[in-house]
DNA sequence: TCAGGATATTTGCAAATGCATTTAATTCTG
DNA sequence: CAGAATTAAATGCATTTGCAAATATCCTGA
């Protein structure tokens, strides 16, 4: 018998390119880059940009859902909403049921600085899956929503 | 004749959840926040974990290459790397050609330190591709090459 | 029903981040 | 080959970040 803990295969038997969460933060990294001075013409940050995106597509949620959808952390997530109220883009209201919590809505202007970046980030994904036939493109986007249920903590 | 822009689709008609940097960003905050205790159990940061983890498999790059492959701003890297080596964990060496560049060398404690953190990765990493067929993985990793290719800003 | 624990958001604060600049060295160009 | 332009790394500094704690509210079980 043998007692012995199984080895795990090292990360330079692997290879850095073969290792997924690598490849997958450097292009991350490149993606998030290449937005960046779009971004900042319109006075956006990555986590600001993120919940224009997100309210976008997702009518008034709360803050702790809109937390979860954009990966950021409630208390800077709290600070970037301030701005974004500041200069009109977005509003909270107070949830009628529990009113300890907040849903945020998107405001026409909010929405009209989010369409001006639209393109650029249709853009970089584009650029992103060059020469990549569609089926793969798809089979690539249903693995990711696969990794996503195994990797989540929370429901949505 | 048609003279107008071709119409990108919103990022509503897509759907979020079909957005390939949506679910990567997301995915890869929940990757890195799963790792997030372990690393502070060890005093590293995500670049400085990220710089033992390329050295551990590069040997001696320059801090300008060692950027690009963690995707770290240089002025940020070369903060952690004032980190990692008061703490021992690694070593700046002048290039022999270029006195004005740097080599990194992870040295044997920093070795160790990688080593201890690494059954947490590939654990991370694991959860990740659960109940993923095999050749399904290799797919996505393949595809996942082309995308860096087609991203990337530098050689490397 | 009410005390204790949980939850939603905000705020305090120290540390980290990234842009702009500096310093030092190398390479290019006329 | 001199001077200009470029490059590598480090540093100054204002902003951002995220952990802890605070505040306000809600829920649950005795």
């Amino acid at each position: 018998m043998n007692d012995e803990t199984p080895a795990v295969p090292r990360l330079g038997e692997i290879g850095l390119t073969n290792f997924a969460p690598y490849l997958m933060n450097r292009i991350m990294g490149r993606y998030n880059a290449s937005l960046r001075e779009e971004m900042a013409d319109l006075g956006l940050s990555t986590p600001k940009m993120r919940a224009l995106a997100v309210l976008s597509v997702i009518e008034g949620p709360l803050i702790r859902e809109l937390a979860i959808y954009t990966v950021v952390d409630p208390s800077t997530l709290s600070r970037s909403l301030d701005q974004l109220q500041a200069d009109g883009l977005i509003r909270r209201e107070a949830d009628s049921a529990d009113s300890r919590a907040v849903r945020v809505f998107i405001t026409e202007a909010g929405r009209a600085t989010f369409e001006s970046l639209w393109p650029h980030m249709a853009k970089a994904q584009a650029r992103m899956f060059r020469g990549i036939p569609e089926a793969e493109r798809l089979a690539f986007t249903a693995t990711l929503k696969k990794m996503l249920t195994n990797i989540r903590k929370h429901e949505i």
